[in-house]
DNA sequence: TGCTTAAATGGACAACGTGTCCGCTTAGTG
DNA sequence: CACTAAGCGGACACGTTGTCCATTTAAGCA
């Protein structure tokens, strides 16, 4: 029972950070611009959002749970039915095509260590892991996340926009990662 | 031609930045907690120095140079005359063993994008693209950042500390990423 | 509708870190 | 010893952060 302003409130600062994030980079946000932007004072903002990472956090996680939603009950490749490693293939493209409409998003969600905190990483290291136990490989703990470092928002933006690299390539360079499975 | 004021100084910023970040966290030591350990002004440390993350380069120098140097010149596998695959699997092993010693100092550095931006990342780089081209792998750019994403120190601090695998089990894991080759 | 209450609001405020600036000091040179 | 330029350091101004609390407002109830 979530009362009507603060309803409201909580819309126009998603919608306000949402815009700011698009238009530069997410350091150069202050709370102060999101507070400011979304006609809420400070203290407001500071409720519900007690820093930038969990905006964006909350901003992604539309977008995160309609992949995690096929990746459990979505037709295969990426969803269940087919071998391993088509699924795993199926996950990297899939997990492109989500940097590439929102790699901002993620770098505003504090790029480093908190990435691994977040309940989306446990989600795709869990999948990951599984693929793994289902394709028999041997001691998938310390191998999920050596697989799961190259989906890095920095690594992408990286090959993406300093190196020039397409879509595709980056996709193509990440299936044949599969071949450890 | 550096004065010996000069000279003085950067060696003390230097030890006491690095006595600091052993201590904790490097982002809560301060650019004023490493002036005032180091007993110089302010100005002093910003003249050489302008971010904490210079200064992590600084003192990771050394050590990134002679890894360097052994992937260059040094004994198989690590250096040359070996096949790519096990120079991989070494270079691979010497990281770990860098990461292990060091990584609060990396993480000093400024984690990020800005990682890409170094020097020694481009070394790194530089030497991993050699090895896929030695071996004949087809379109070895994409596939370079792939295969060093794993050794973000974000990464090996993940599994170390938070999920509690050992540096063996760490290099097992890369090792098994030289299948790609 | 009017009353009550607890949640929600917003802006002022203190604390902190950053980076710069400039008068003073000191090393090096002839 | 004197001169000069490099080096020094702390004060300062600025921007950001996070908290606090007096005021407002939504929602439930008589």
């Amino acid at each position: 029972m979530e009362r009507a302003d603060a309803a409201r409130n909580r819309a126009r600062i998603l919608e306000a950070a949402a815009e700011l994030f698009a238009a530069r980079p997410p350091h150069e946000v202050t709370m102060d611009d999101i507070a400011k932007a979304a006609g809420v004072g400070r203290g407001t903002l500071y409720r519900r959002y007690p820093d930038r990472a969990s905006i964006a956090v909350a901003l992604l996680d539309e977008h995160e749970r309609e992949l995690q939603e096929r990746l459990l009950r979505g037709d295969p490749p990426l969803g269940p039915g087919a071998p391993p490693a088509e699924r795993l293939a199926a996950f990297y493209a899939a997990m492109v095509r989500l940097l590439e409409d929102h790699a901002h998003l993620v770098l505003g969600s504090e790029v480093g260590r908190t990435r691994f905190q977040t309940g989306a990483y446990g989600f795709w290291r869990a999948h990951v892991r599984s693929l793994l136990v289902a394709a028999g490989t041997p001691r998938p703990d310390a191998l999920v996340d050596t697989l799961l470092a190259p989906l890095a928002p920095e690594v992408y933006v990286f090959q993406r926009s300093d190196l020039g690299l397409g879509m595709d390539e980056i996709v193509e360079a990440l299936t044949r990662l599969t071949r450890v499975l």
